[in-house]
RNA sequence: GGCGCAUUCGUCUAGGGGUCUAGGAUACCACCCUUUCAAGGUGGAGACACGGGUUCGAGUCCCGUAUGCGCUACCA
């Protein structure tokens, strides 16, 4: 089996064409077959610099890897169709010469007015009238000779239909006679995506193909195009698309779009794979979070839907919050000093990387994102902790009872053997009754003097991290605020 | 206009004629747990677009209507 991601690079990766990327990834990787990506380049005016780095990489950080590409060359290459031209003006010629297809020499100003008499009379079919396609060898020999500019149009049939079998939306047939003789090599020598996509789908042995549902209108070019060139059909796939919200195509107006929108806010690469394989797929009526081994061990093209799917951002977050407190102490301490590099938190992370793998456990069961971790561990890394008395003194207690509380922690943490969580606990214990103050109380204010947070990490782990020395000399701090 | 596809809680979905007084998840609300925040637990509210058929019986099959979306480019 060979899938293929073909995406245009026309800008930033978008979440729905990841998806669709993902869906085939997926089916490939379950058959052990071969995943390849091919940029489809074709619209020289759409071109934008760079796109087709940052979809790979886009591509890549998400979890997907692929056999042949641009990037990593491959047998059926080269990968970018801009580099094909040859291959289409071949097989475009073989297509003339077979009769299947014709040169046009109709400008684009005559193509508009015929659109617009048929739009006015109220058509039933709307597209090319075929006007070059009666023309002889030696009429068309002779426009060339004046250096016309033509397309190559392909012939549609006048009669019958054009159908295939749909791994996901099953039976599809349309009549020919509704379809006009399509271009398939532009007057700038490029092709269309049409006559591109075809030729090189089969020109590289791609036996699924696995695309958006909005091409399922242009199924009868496709296998008129297959029956051309006497091509055996390969299997298809197409895929609802994502919507917004408000049920329109998602798109950068809407916000966080692109699979780097979602990195920065600190969604985990397996999480943002595994929701967007929810959307539009299940595999039963409970299971939801899966690791990207598990999605390809269960992973079904039968199963994907063919409705559209809304996208969500809160489900999106709670499955990412799964994911984090799936993930083990290292995997997590890992995504967490790479985002932290990516985005820098307002205080200093880079000299204490085993600072990170203190703080992991501390906050996994708290985090819907990476995004969420600085503000709860800022009390691990800074040095200075704001002191806010009104923090301090608990409701029930005034200053002078406060420091009285606080200088008998002191004192039985200092005389600790173990400075770990369980022996300061156990250490405090007695107080509660001894000095009357309840614990809750007490231990809102030790968060407030040793962490100068509202929001912390358990208030014992959260001193075992800081050590001894820092919760003393942050205990004694707060006394002398008082 | 033509052609095509879709339509179950707000959202993602399970469901393929009886087991559906429609299940799960998310979001929301309440309670429990609790040192803050989370996490976790329990419970609540919330859907088969509409109308006709077929059938002993329809969320499930057929037809129509409505709504949404796509295509109808020398864009993909």
């Amino acid at each position: 089996m060979r899938l293929r991601f073909a995406p245009s690079p026309t800008g930033n990766p978008h979440i729905g064409n990841v998806r669709t990327a993902i869906f085939g990834w997926l089916f490939a990787r379950k058959h052990g077959g071969k995943y390849l990506i091919r940029v489809e380049d074709t619209d020289r005016s759409r071109r934008t610099e760079g796109a087709v780095e940052s979809m790979l990489e886009s591509l890549r950080w998400v979890g997907l890897d692929w056999d042949e590409g641009p990037d990593v060359g491959g047998d059926a290459g080269p990968y970018v169709q801009s580099e094909r031209l040859d291959l289409y003006h071949d097989l475009a010629q073989r297509l003339i010469e077979s009769g299947h297809a014709y040169r046009c020499y109709c400008s684009p100003e005559r193509l508009d007015e015929i659109r617009d008499t048929q739009q006015k009379r109220g058509d039933e079919v709307i597209g090319y009238d075929g006007r070059c396609s009666e023309l002889t060898a030696t009429d068309s020999s002779s426009r060339e000779r004046e250096g016309a500019p033509s397309v190559v149009r392909i012939r549609m049939p006048d009669e019958g239909t054009s159908a295939l079998d749909d791994i996901i939306f099953g039976h599809l047939e349309f009549e020919n006679r509704l379809y006009d003789d399509f271009v398939a090599l532009k007057s700038d020598g490029f092709p269309t995506y049409h006559f591109a996509s075809v030729v090189d789908d089969h020109s590289m042995g791609i036996t699924h193909v696995t695309r958006a549902k909005e091409w399922i209108s242009s199924i009868p070019r496709h296998v008129q195009l297959y029956s051309a060139f006497g091509w055996e059909m390969p299997e298809f796939a197409h895929m609802p698309v994502i919507l917004a919200p408000d049920k329109s195509k998602l798109s950068k107006r809407h916000g966080a779009a692109s699979v780097m929108d979602y990195r920065d806010m600190g969604v985990l690469p397996s999480a943002l794979m595994n929701y967007l394989a929810l959307l539009g797929w299940s595999l039963d009526d409970k299971t939801e979070v899966f690791s990207p081994d598990e999605l390809i061990e269960a992973f079904e093209l039968g199963r994907v839907s063919r409705s559209d799917a809304v996208f969500d951002i809160d489900k999106l977050l709670s499955i990412n919050g799964q994911h984090i407190r799936r993930s083990s102490d290292e995997e997590l301490a890992d995504h967490l000093g790479r985002y932290w590099n990516d985005s820098p938190p307002d205080f200093d992370v880079t000299s204490t990387p085993d600072k990170i793998a203190q703080v992991t456990p501390l906050v996994r069961e708290r985090l819907k994102t990476l995004n969420d971790a600085a503000p709860l561990v800022k009390f691990v890394f800074t040095e200075e902790v704001p002191v806010d008395p009104t923090d301090l003194v608990q409701r029930g207690m005034v200053p002078e009872s406060t420091r009285h509380a606080l200088n008998a922690v002191r004192e039985r943490l200092r005389d600790l053997d173990t400075f770990d969580a369980p022996s300061i606990e156990e250490a405090l214990e007695p107080l509660y009754e001894d000095m009357g103050i309840k614990r809750g109380r007490l231990l809102g204010t030790l968060r407030a003097a040793t962490t100068g947070q509202r929001v912390s990490p358990p208030i014992f782990e959260s001193m075992e991290v800081l050590g001894r020395e820092r919760t003393l000399n942050r205990i004694r701090k707060a006394i002398d605020a008082l």
